[in-house]
DNA sequence: CCGGTACTTTCCGTACTGGTTAAATACACA
DNA sequence: TGTGTATTTAACCAGTACGGAAAGTACCGG
């Protein structure tokens, strides 16, 4: 099941994961939905700043809010994690097979009494 | 295969992966090592720009380098991707069951005000 | 209406990011 | 030695991120 995203929505996604205080409310939210208070509590920051944290977890669309009363409960929304799974496990063959990379380019790098002038490498460019 | 990391370590992990230069570099050498000049050449930007990224990637350990004369030759270390895919994993059953959470939450979240006063809000130096 | 609770917004300081240009470093080769 | 190539460092700048304090908004209940 491929969820792939845009590539600038997948980049603010890490940056709205690149925040410990971030991860950890989505943790606190796996176990359930909860208010800003109850989620600010075990926090050493003040109100504001969770307040902050939560909207940018809204914009990348990892909680969603409603609300009730003076309440605006969040629950998480972890459709963009499975996303950002999918995408590192792109790299699984890699992280499996990891050795010989650099052995294998330095072995092109220092060709031995191969008549290749330069080390000129040839760009394999497939990317974009 | 657990390769758990510590917190900062994550949180440099996300932050470096929230880029899409720093993304597109481990495609590209997701196919094969490269210098910085073969990796910089797609790109419109400075070399310094890329080196920068190198730097950043290398720091959190997403690329090694060697040296062979003048060339820094760079090569993926996929190990961290591991670590994400493995974090970004536990939320699999959330992102599976897309039960109503919020639901659930708001009928615990009963119109009984409960007046408890707790002020507990003490504010220490987490900074992040 | 008022007062209280639950948040959010605004403003501000500080620090970091991501890019630039110019200069420095490192190495190979003639 | 000096020149060319590869890459990094330094200095700088605009924009953004993260925190706090204070003020603003929204809702409820009397």
């Amino acid at each position: 099941m491929s969820v792939a995203i845009d590539d600038d929505r997948l980049s603010e996604t890490f940056a709205a994961l690149a925040n410990t205080t971030r991860r950890a409310i989505l943790t606190r939210l796996s176990d359930g939905a909860a208010t800003v208070n109850e989620i600010a509590e075990p926090f050493a920051m003040t109100l504001p700043a969770i307040s902050k944290h939560l909207k940018v977890l809204e914009r990348v669309g990892l909680i969603v809010r409603s609300r009730h009363a003076q309440y605006r409960p969040c629950a998480i929304e972890a459709t963009p994690l499975e996303a950002v799974a999918d995408w590192a496990e792109q790299y699984r063959p890699v992280w499996e097979a990891r050795f010989d990379r650099m052995d294998e380019h330095l072995r092109r790098l220092r060709p031995e009494p191969d008549p290749e002038p330069e080390p000129t490498m040839e760009k394999a460019n497939n990317h974009d």
